[in-house]
DNA sequence: GCGACAG
DNA sequence: ATCTTGTCGC
């Protein structure tokens, strides 16, 4: 696989994210999904995690050891964790509602970040929260939990700059596919009660990193 | 041409 | 992503 070939599959995937409708609002559970790589690069392990919306509860998870699938190219990042994390998604005995991805969707160069990718490939609906940018301009949000601004791209709204928590730095929410910007950054902040970062995602990232470390649950 | 650049 | 040292706070 080259960046050409993936650039390229990017380009024609991208026609098939759906875009239209609101999308669960509330919906009954939700999956996080995170990889942790080793020091050396070499190996990664990929989770899922599926809580119960409401409560919060862990109701099913799984992860998957293996290999980057490709190098790490800003734009490309979905080819190197795509593999190994769908990996993880046929291991799960429920299926989920939503998918929260940890990295971007629509605020993406191409408008196809992880969350879209997978989206697409599932059928699923999902969504992306990032920690940092990759493309956008915007204003910063008021230092309450809920203030958000609008994550712009010229003159496209890409996502939205959310504050989970009271005067901690906001995360970045753009949709994926099957879910509207509002459903999406609604649900994000359910699912941060207490954390910047979503629940799904925090027990899918420690959910890896321990299966890294060869510990055993 | 020079930076910036999800994880 | 991961490493990295100390620091502030519950």
């Amino acid at each position: 696989m080259h960046v050409e070939e993936a650039e390229a599959i990017q380009e024609r995937l991208r026609a098939e994210v759906d875009l239209t409708g609101p999308g669960p609002a509330d919906p009954a559970t939700v999956a996080g999904l995170d990889v942790a790589y080793a020091e050396d690069g070499a190996r990664l392990a990929a989770a899922v995690t599926v809580l119960d919306a409401r409560t919060l509860a862990l109701v099913d998870s799984a992860v998957v050891t293996g290999r980057p699938a490709f190098p790490y190219v800003p734009g490309l990042f979905a080819f190197r964790e795509l593999p190994a994390l769908e990996a993880a998604l046929d291991r799960l005995t429920v299926r989920p509602e939503v998918l929260i991805c940890d990295g971007h969707g629509l605020a993406h160069p191409r408008r196809f970040g992880l969350a879209c990718h997978l989206g697409v490939v599932t059928g699923l609906p999902a969504l992306g929260v990032g920690k940092t940018p990759l493309v956008g301009t915007w204003e910063p949000p008021a230092p309450e939990r809920g203030a958000w601004t609008d994550l712009r791209d010229g003159t496209e709204t890409v996502g939205r700059v959310l504050r989970t928590q009271a005067g901690v730095k906001p995360v970045f929410v753009s949709v994926g596919h099957r879910i509207g910007l509002d459903n999406a950054s609604s649900l994000v902040l359910r699912l941060a009660p207490r954390y910047r970062l979503p629940e799904t995602t925090r027990q899918a990232d420690r959910l890896c990193r321990d299966a890294l470390a060869g510990r055993r649950p």
